[in-house]
DNA sequence: GCTTGACCTGGAGCGCGCTCCAAGGAGTTC
DNA sequence: GAACTCCTTGGAGCGCGCTCCAGGTCAAGC
């Protein structure tokens, strides 16, 4: 059997990640299973790996804590059945997104409207130089 | 002359902040000036503190890291002439949320496509029922 | 066969942004 | 004037999410 998959370092690379968070989010409980190894224990990470591992850079870039994930990986680890909580999870960290992605906008709208009155304040300046 | 300006548990409650964190900025150097006293030691915020205050937590609720929130404050402190560094540093900092608020909101939606998943799932599940 | 370099582990360290605490002072209420 | 509450300061502590390091193993290339 001919070692199939990537080794750490190309894993990393692929997913814009180091080696060192690879290494501690599978300790930490977020991957749903032990990454293979190959022959003197060099981890090899297969397309399941890369996938899963995928979406749990798109959950923690939209803010969700490592300890949620773990939440979500311990569910998809236990198989067929729990759906209904895996959504809720999931339906929940989206209102959480939206919640937060109203505020920044809203926050933003106020920056912009200060960086307005920069502009003007420079063009007049401008203006009598 | 009367005590002008409110007690810090009000600047704190009327911000959405802590006393802890309102002291933590002014020793930080985030604020324009040193908050007033009135006799006994004891903050008084005024309209203008508030509201130099309500920009900072806008600007820290949008990502900026608090050294930036310094360095803003710090050209603003000195007055006059420096305003195209202000504008820069607001203009850059735009961007940087425009940035985050675009990928934000494509992770959203593949975790949204994820959501839809689950959901035909459960309905599949409940027509067998 | 030896060097090189990627990988391994366990555990310490770190940057950020608060958050909490101890010890003490001052002003208001009875 | 005693009790209560809010405030003061300096400094320690903490939760999060990595990030780094020492010391060791292993496999491939020359």
């Amino acid at each position: 059997m001919p070692s199939t998959g990537l080794p750490i370092a190309d894993a990393a690379a692929t997913l814009g990640l180091t080696t060192d968070t690879l290494r501690y989010y599978e300790k930490d409980g977020l991957l749903l299973r032990p990454v293979p190894r190959a022959a003197g224990g060099h981890r090899r990470y297969d397309e399941i790996d890369l996938r899963w591992i995928e979406l749990v850079t798109r959950l923690r870039a939209t803010g969700m804590p490592i300890r949620d994930v773990r939440r979500y990986a311990d569910l998809v680890r236990a198989g067929d059945g729990n759906e209904s909580e895996r959504l809720a999870i999931l339906q929940a960290h989206r209102e959480e997104v939206l919640r937060q992605l109203a505020e920044v906008q809203a926050h933003l709208g106020a920056i912009e409207y200060k960086i307005d009155l920069y502009l003007d304040k420079l063009v007049a300046l401008e203006r009598t130089a």
